[in-house]
DNA sequence: TATTATCTACTAAATTTCTAGTAGATACCC
DNA sequence: GGGTATCTACTAGAAATTTAGTAGATAATA
């Protein structure tokens, strides 16, 4: 099942996985840009209707925390990314990130670490 | 700046990144969907109206070729999924991919290699 | 040449996205 | 307690997205 989230949507999710759950006034303070407080609102109202977060009551307000998991939405987003842009090679993606983000020799060793770890069979 | 793209415009891009260029036809019938013949076009023409695609005549036809390069478009696309899903860290983003992909052994050990050009100092 | 198929241009409608206001309720502070 | 701030529920409108039809032109075919 392919999960999918429009622009604002994800930047709202974004919020919600990293802080694990926050009020309407922690993700506003949070978001990119400067936007009402109702609008915020409202996109995590539609986000909830599209089963993406819940909510439970927190004095007069509401409290609202991530249904779809990072890893989830991470692995949807990643192959909808692939399949799209990089043409079907997860090592095209790799040699593009890696060329085009400046990582530093230690982040490099880190992921030869990790390719190795993984080729020993530990998987994760 | 922040290039993207509408679900329906990536499926589109796809299809004129994989063969260079395409004309309504050709894009219609590698679409995962099956849409009229007048959806694609309109979508091509979104896309144009946008500065994303261009297109030349070729008979009746017109053949329409990307103005994004893919490696622009997947590099904004990397980063915006940084950015939002995998906390800032392109390491991260990494270790789900190898966690996740089922990637082969020779797959990995090509990733490995390339890490190892990258310290020894080859860009790209 | 007459018919059929194919193609663009234009139009359009349903839905979603994005944004925010208003009203009314609730909590907080002096 | 009265006023102020904060919060949700509801409403709404503009723009974008998604999809496709119709009309008219052009090419292909029989």
């Amino acid at each position: 099942m392919r999960i999918s989230f429009t622009d604002r949507e994800l930047d709202v999710m974004a919020v919600l996985w990293d802080r694990g759950s926050a009020t309407v006034a922690e993700v506003r303070e949070r978001l990119p840009d400067d936007l009402a407080y109702t609008t915020v609102l409202s996109v995590l109202r539609t986000l909830e209707e599209k089963g993406h977060v819940d909510h439970r009551e927190e004095g007069k307000a509401h409290r609202y925390f991530p249904l779809v998991e990072r890893r989830v939405a991470g692995r949807s987003a990643l192959a909808r990314l692939i399949d799209t842009v990089f043409n079907g090679s997860p090592e095209l993606l790799l040699t593009q990130l890696v060329s085009d983000r400046d990582l530093s020799d230690d982040q490099i060793k880190n992921l030869r670490r990790l390719m190795d770890a993984r080729l020993r069979g530990d998987k994760r």
